[in-house]
RNA sequence: GUGCGCUUAGCUCAGCUGGAUAGAGCGUUUGGCUACGGACCAAAAGGUCGGGGGUUCGAAUCCUCUAGCGCACGCCA
């Protein structure tokens, strides 16, 4: 479905024409002056050296040209040259009767459906989630669900940290503690134990402790690297306890992710590129690409358009090692071979912006991937505390993911039952959607690539332009709808009214905004757009509401028509929380 | 040092890619509860858009200089 503004625009461009102009002058966009109109025309200006004459008579002969126009209810040419201009009711509704219609509400879908990977969370074996982890997370999954309502193929991969030092140091810590263990004995060859020889919070004990130890004694740190160095050679008894950190930790990641209704396609991690990147590294030298430079392999990743130093791209450390570049290449590399992607999304943190800038360039040089590939890097901001510095425990320590999760749930399930009465378990399952929707909705909201304040205080309070306002007003809809339906049970969509009211078209307008709203969001990878639509939906919705008494209505074919716009605004709005990553409970 | 980013109301943030009077939320002040769900609605006060210069009919938005803050700059990820 073409976009409104683009139908209104056509119809402007048509009168420029048809009066003598230029008609890409007939651009229209919505109003910046609500009191005057709805939307307006500023061609008329644009034009005026054009065709030397007054904007003001250029705004005149195409006003004139509109008198009986199906769209156009109100064409009002204003000094200096604009044109204000208001829809006719019956143009809206016909507008939104195709967009209810429509599967995606009228969202156009491609062509061609683009493969789009979406490489996010971050998440590291072996060490529990941490606030760090909240926006990624969340940013990944919005931007994947709206590659994906787009109308594209997309995979969403977690990408995990599972093969760098820190295995090592978990390997070296536990021999410490237990050598009788048979992975530590060369001699063995026997099956291992199919149980873990720890639980995962002894794991998320011992890798601080590990690292904590490395960073202090250099022996102790040789023999982590050494440890390392062995996994990754294939010693037997190191990969069976690498699979043992790998399969407690997953279980636990995959339980913290769904508390956040966060949900990857694909559980990959560096461990799985390991096997091919020596044949890569290989192919980059026999291709004149890599060279050794202080020791390391790099590959000059410069351009002549550079304003500034380009580090060449590290792709081999000194001591023969790979590293961060290396796996992400590699990664690369194994993605264009299984998937052929048209674009790949990174979600990181925005500090890491120089090492994706050269690990594209380089995958593009060493025709890792085709040129058409799109690499994009959404570089997300810090998550504040209140004092504006990254975000602590009030000990000061790293909070974990799941402790500021329970925090918000508690305080949330203390609002609810202050305000309302019912079960315990309704009470808790209740508190916990609309937590999830502060939280999301406070993150994404904001630009992803920055920083932001995350004030426990406001996200709870449930007032403004927060998560819990837009539940609120959905669940409000959902009540009426079904009050309405005990009294009449209707079964079909009724039509929407022929004639409406200010607060009513008000609404309405803001519907039919959707479709490039998406279209918007998708194009620039941007989540907050969603989050302002349906503030100002809702907005749109509870202005509505308040002047309608809908339920007491006597004309009973008006009462309808608003029943079915309700119908859409209810399902207008479900569907962008959606996207958005969260859900709306039944009543709260 | 080099590069990137940020600076908009007391606080937290938008600003449709150059248009009319710069918008929200919180907080403050005021009005609306016989509640289709008040976690709401209506209204007021609050800004020389960090500062200077430029581009043009017109700048928060584009260019330039400058200040303050943040971040990143080959063997961590």
């Amino acid at each position: 479905m073409k976009k409104f503004l683009d139908i209104i625009s056509e119809e402007m461009k048509k009168a420029f024409e048809a009066a003598g102009y230029e008609p890409e002058l007939g651009k229209v966009t919505l109003s910046n002056r609500p009191d005057l109109c709805e939307f307006q025309c500023n061609g008329a200006m644009a034009g005026a050296k054009q065709y030397r004459k007054a904007p003001i008579m250029i705004a005149n002969d195409v006003a004139a040209k509109l008198e009986d126009s199906a769209v156009f209810s109100q064409v009002e040419a204003v000094a200096p040259g604009f044109l204000n201009l208001k829809v006719t009711a019956s143009f809206l509704k016909e507008y939104l009767n195709n967009m209810r219609e429509d599967e995606k509400f009228g969202m156009q879908m491609p062509e061609k459906a683009q493969k789009i990977i979406v490489d996010y969370g971050g998440a590291n074996v072996a060490k529990p989630l941490h606030v760090g982890h909240l926006r990624p997370a969340i940013i990944g999954e919005s931007i994947k669900r709206i590659c994906r309502y787009a109308g594209h193929d997309v995979i969403g991969d977690i990408h995990m940290g599972d093969w760098g030092l820190q295995m090592g140091l978990i390997i070296t810590e536990l021999k410490k503690r237990q050598p009788q263990l048979p992975y530590f004995d060369e001699n063995y060859s026997g099956e291992y134990p199919t149980d873990a020889p720890f639980t995962i919070s002894e794991l998320e004990e011992i890798y601080p402790t590990a690292s904590e130890k490395a960073k202090n004694d250099a022996e102790y740190k040789a023999e982590a690297l050494d440890a390392t160095y062995k996994l990754q050679s294939g010693l037997r008894g190191y990969r069976a306890l690498w699979q043992h950190i790998m399969d407690v930790s997953i279980v636990d990641l995959k339980k913290n992710y769904e508390n956040l209704d966060v949900e990857f396609d694909l559980w990959k991690g560096e461990s799985d590129v390991h096997d091919i990147i020596l044949g890569m590294v290989e192919k980059m030298k026999s291709d004149g690409y890599a060279y050794e430079s202080d020791g390391a392999l790099v590959v000059d990743v410069k351009e002549e358009t550079d304003t500034k130093e380009m580090p060449p791209c590290m792709i081999l450390k000194s001591d023969g090692a790979s590293l961060y570049s290396t796996t992400d290449l590699a990664t690369i590399m194994d993605r264009m071979d299984k998937y052929n992607p048209d674009k790949i999304i990174y979600v990181t943190d925005k500090r890491q912006s120089l090492h994706f800038e050269q690990v594209f360039r380089c995958a593009r040089k060493t025709g890792l991937a085709k040129p058409e590939t799109e690499f994009i890097h959404i570089g997300n901001g810090t998550m504040n505390g209140s004092d504006g510095k990254p975000f602590k425990t009030r000990e000061g320590g790293v909070m974990r993911l799941e402790s500021l999760l329970s925090e918000i749930n508690e305080e949330t399930y203390r609002k609810i039952t202050e305000n309302k009465s019912m079960s315990e378990k309704e009470a808790k399952e209740t508190a916990k959607i609309v937590a999830l929707s502060a939280v999301k909705y406070g993150d994404l909201s904001n630009q992803a690539s920055k920083d932001y304040i995350f004030d426990i205080e406001r996200f709870t309070s449930f007032e403004g332009d927060t998560g819990p306002y837009i539940l609120y007003t959905i669940v409000r809809i959902k009540s009426i709808l079904s009050k309405y339906n005990e009294q009449k049970n209707v079964a079909d969509t009724p039509p929407l009214n022929d004639t409406i009211n200010e607060s009513e078209k008000a609404l309405m307008l803001e519907i039919t905004k959707f479709n490039a709203m998406i279209e918007a969001a998708y194009e620039e990878v941007a989540p907050h757009k969603v989050c302002a639509y349906i503030y100002d939906l809702a907005n749109a919705f509870n202005h509505f509401y308040h002047e309608t008494k809908i339920l007491t209505e006597e004309d009973k074919e008006k009462q309808s028509g608003w029943i079915a716009l309700l119908m859409l605004t209810r399902d207008v709005l479900e569907t962008c929380i959606d996207i958005l990553g969260f859900s709306a409970p039944e009543r709260m």
